[in-house]
Formats: C-alpha cells, sequence, structure tokens
RNA sequence: GCGGCCAUAGCUCAGUUGGUUAGAGCACAAGAUUGUGGAUCUUGGGGUCGCGGGUUCAAGUCCCGUUGGCCGCCCCA
C-alpha cells in the first residue's frame, strides 16, 4: 500500500484514463476549431482579488488560495471567465473582431466531492466578446451542440434549455417589482424547480407577504416552455423593450432551427441561473434522462469585463465541464475501447527476421503510422494475440519464410486475410489500405 | 460546513458466535506452444486486511479515534 495518497478529490490519469481525456480534448477542439473558435491559455494560479472582485468575499470559502512567497493573496483558478475577460479586456482595441476564443483547461475548487463534481476537473470554455447581438448566442449554442453530437450523442440524449434574466427582468419590473426585488425573486425562480413554492421564502421574509397577482404571474411565466407560450403571456403586456426581447427570442430559434437544431434546444424560462453577473440570454445543457448533473452552462454577461477593469465590451460564453460529460459517454456507451491502437503491430520470427523487420517499422513510422512490435522474441502464437489485443488494423509478419523471399505479409486481423508483399512496398501497402479506408 | 453508508490483492468481492499459515474470479507473468487470433489447462508473482489505539488467551471480524471513498444537504462560477 502506498504511503502516499492523492490529495482528496484530485484525479490521477493512467494511460487509458488519459487517453479517453485525450479523445474529449481532441474532439472539442477540433470542433471549436471547425466554428472558427482561436484557443488560448492564461495562468493556473491568479491574485485572489481577480475572484472576489467577480464574485464577491464568500467565493474565497471555495478557493484553494493561500499566501504566496512574497506576500500575495493567490488562488488557483476556479473558472476561465475572470481570466479571458482580463486578456480581452488588455488589449481590446487591438483585437480583431468577433473575438472567438476558446480553451480547455484545469480548475479548482475546494469543495464536496460527489458525481460528476470533484477538486479538480478540466473545462471547455467558449466565449464571443465584442457582438451585442443575438448572432453570438446562435454561434455559441451551435458550437455546445455540435460538441457534444461529435462524439455521437443525439437529441435523445441531451437538450439545452435556453432561458433569458432580460427576459425576466423586464416582466417582473412591468409588474411593479423594484429591482431589490426582481434580484430576490430571481433567485426565487432559480430554486422553484427544486424546492417549489417554497423557493418565495427568502424573498416573503426580506420583502413581506408576497402579492399573489403577482406570485401567479411569475408562477405562470416560469412555466413558460415554448416560443407559443412566450408570445401569449406577453400579448397582455404591452412593452417595447419587451417587444423586442420576444424578437430576439424569434431569431435565435428561426437560425437554430435553420441549423437543424431544433430539437437540441428547448425553451424554458425557469432556468435563470443563480449568478447575478449574466444579463441576458443563459442556457444549460442536461442529459435526458436526467440523473446527471448539468453537462453544460452559459449565457451573456455584457457587463463583467467593465467590471474587471477592461472597457464595456459585450460577451456570451458557455464551459462543458470533463467530469458529467465523460460520465455521460460512458453510460451510452460512446467511449471508444481503442483510442490508442497501434495501426500495425509487427509479428516477427527470430533474431534474424528481427535484424530484418526493423527497417519496415521505423520506415513505417516515419511515415506517419502507429506501429508497435515485441521487443522480446515471443512465440507466434502469443504475438497474434499481442496484435488482436492492441486493437491494430493490420499485422505484419516477418517469418523466415517471408525474410527469405525479401518480403514480409500483411495481415488484415479485421477481415483475417494476408497478402505477401516485396519489402520495400510495404510501406505504400500500409498507406493504401488506409487511405481506402 | 452537516448527515448516512463503506474500507480485505491492480479491479470486483468472499471470509462462519472472534480461533491454525487470509481466499476466489478478473487482470498481470511463465509454460503447454519453433508460423496465425481476445480460447483452454498448468504454474507463478502479488496483502502491514486504510491507519492508530483499545478489549481479548486470540481481532480481517468487536469498541473508539483518524484518514480516505461513495451518496445526499449547503453550494455549484
Amino acid at each position: 500500500m502506498a504511503t502516499f495518497q492523492t490529495l482528496p478529490g484530485f484525479r490521477e490519469f493512467y494511460p487509458e484514463d488519459l487517453a479517453r481525456r485525450n479523445h474529449v480534448f481532441r474532439s472539442w477542439r477540433q470542433t471549436a476549431s471547425r466554428f472558427g473558435f482561436s484557443e488560448y491559455d492564461a495562468p493556473v494560479l491568479e491574485p485572489l482579488e481577480l475572484y472576489k472582485a467577480k464574485s464577491g468575499d464568500e467565493i474565497e470559502g471555495q478557493l484553494f488560495s493561500f499566501t504566496d512567497k512574497g506576500g500575495r493573496e493567490v488562488a488557483l483558478r476556479p473558472e476561465m471567465t475572470p481570466t479571458v475577460c482580463r486578456l480581452v479586456g488588455a488589449r481590446a482595441n487591438a483585437l480583431k473582431r468577433p473575438i472567438k476564443w476558446f480553451s480547455i483547461a484545469e480548475f479548482f475548487r475546494y469543495e464536496r466531492m460527489q458525481k460528476g463534481r470533484g477538486r479538480c476537473f478540466y473545462q471547455f470554455n467558449a466565449d464571443i466578446f465584442g457582438e451585442p447581438g443575438c448572432e453570438a448566442e446562435i454561434e455559441l449554442i451551435a458550437l455546445l451542440v455540435q460538441c457534444l453530437c461529435a462524439f455521437g450523442l443525439t437529441e435523445q440524449d441531451f437538450y439545452v434549455r435556453l432561458s433569458d434574466r432580460n427576459l425576466w427582468f423586464y416582466y417582473l419590473e412591468s409588474l411593479g417589482l423594484d429591482e431589490p426585488r426582481v434580484r430576490a425573486m430571481l433567485s426565487a425562480v432559480d430554486r422553484h424547480e427544486k424546492y417549489g413554492d417554497a423557493a418565495f421564502e427568502p424573498y416573503i421574509k426580506e420583502f413581506g407577504p408576497l402579492d399573489e397577482t403577482v406570485k401567479s404571474r411569475v408562477l405562470g411565466f416560469l412555466g413558460v416552455k415554448s416560443l407559443a407560450a412566450l408570445e401569449q403571456v406577453l400579448a397582455s403586456q404591452p412593452d417595447s423593450r419587451l417587444a423586442a426581447r420576444l424578437a430576439d427570442w424569434r431569431r435565435v430559434l428561426e437560425a437554430l432551427d435553420a441549423m437543424g437544431l431544433a430539437g437540441y434546444v428547448e425553451v424554458d424560462l425557469g432556468v435563470v441561473r443563480g449568478l447575478a453577473y449574466y444579463t441576458g440570454f443563459v442556457f444549460e445543457a442536461f442529459d435526458r434522462k436526467g440523473d446527471l448533473r448539468a453537462l453544460a452552462g452559459g449565457g451573456r454577461y455584457d457587463d463583467l469585463v467593465q467590471k474587471l477593469g477592461g472597457p464595456a465590451l459585450p460577451a456570451v460564453g458557455f464551459a462543458i465541464g470533463d467530469m458529467t460529460f465523460s460520465l455521460l459517454l460512458e453510460q451510452r456507451g460512446l467511449m471508444p475501447k481503442y483510442i490508442d491502437a497501434p495501426d500495425v503491430y509487427c509479428v516477427i520470427g527470430g533474431a534474424n527476421e528481427r535484424r530484418a523487420a526493423y527497417r519496415e517499422i521505423h520506415a513505417l513510422r516515419a511515415a506517419g503510422f502507429r506501429v508497435d512490435y515485441p521487443l522480446r522474441e515471443t512465440a507466434f502464437g502469443k504475438q497474434f494475440k499481442a496484435a488482436a489485443e492492441s486493437g491494430a488494423k493490420l499485422a505484419l509478419i516477418f517469418g523466415s519464410d517471408e525474410v527469405a523471399r525479401g518480403a514480409a505479409k500483411i495481415r488484415d486481423l479485421t477481415q483475417r486475410t494476408e497478402t505477401e508483399v516485396p519489402r520495400e512496398q510495404v510501406v505504400a501497402h500500409v498507406r493504401d489500405f488506409f487511405s481506402a479506408g
């Protein structure tokens, strides 16, 4: 038994685990790149103040924070948003618009562990800066959906719930609530799904009994699950700001429908996300079966860049966490078995054949193929077994007969067929095999 | 920060009212096997029974503490 343990909530990645992680990251990276997003990275350790400025002093309890040897208060990053706001804010005037950035990075939160949540985790973050129009939301929601679909997940597996804090704000103001009451009410709306009417208790405690008309209006609004229902509720509420928001909603939903993504997106005003800094559309992705925590979440945060010391710059972003997402892939059987499989596994007779095989092994590797072979002399039966277990598509056989003829056999391990080719043609044959798919 | 359950081999677990030298399957390794597939058989390596203390003639087993894990609450950027 090892004397030292990993710190609670931290993870170690043995090769198989890292292969799975890399598989996920590779796909996210490729998808983001196809959507025209550029990758960035930044320090893991940041001034504690960066997070306090965004989230308030209470946040410190959830951080890995300490004082460094220079007396600086620092924290391991618990999220990317403040960091990316600083990066963008610092060069806002020099960056080409639109600013479409993404990152894949590790984060740390001092929290109790639970299913799908640890003290360290990775997130894919994607953000668009400088675009006030809802085309930014369209682009990001499409990216979010494709980041999940790229693994074979479908609309049977997950969906994105779309809501709008602006709409809520305007609606509650039209009901006569002032800003402190609106904020308290949004908090109640956020908790209503879980606690029912008990979610209003904090509001009642702070502001007194809840007007029944207001309550029924809020419950009605909270139950809106479609554009048609939204239009109907707002029809009785003439307000120019609400009408403008409704036009944005139509644009977003029409665009996503045009992309063929309508089946992934559901209007759901019951989602508001607790975070006070969101200023417009907010969205969260969930497992359809619903036994996992949220897969991803995001929204518009138009004031945050300025609040963190940058220029006024509208922004929208979302993040996907690796833990819940990997759980979902495993549950759906979508995590491939062979990720690090070689293309070619060599079967080698004896010392003489090994000397001959080295040339082709290296030539294939130099040509870009993943090639493996046994380091020690091993019985043929075992080598074929090892070849099959490795997940290789081809076995390259160097027996004494073949080597004597200046040839090698290429065995298709799936079809169980073999062809003998002159050794100088091995690379070309392997290339043909893989380019033919 | 709070509550419930749990801890025996790399993994999944068995282990009798407390009783001799702690077991199985899987995995790993060697052989059967000197040229063709995830098989079979044989054999092998692997354990401070999480850690510390207590009760006892005797503790993997009972008690206390501690550390870690799972699940839930709070929180979830």
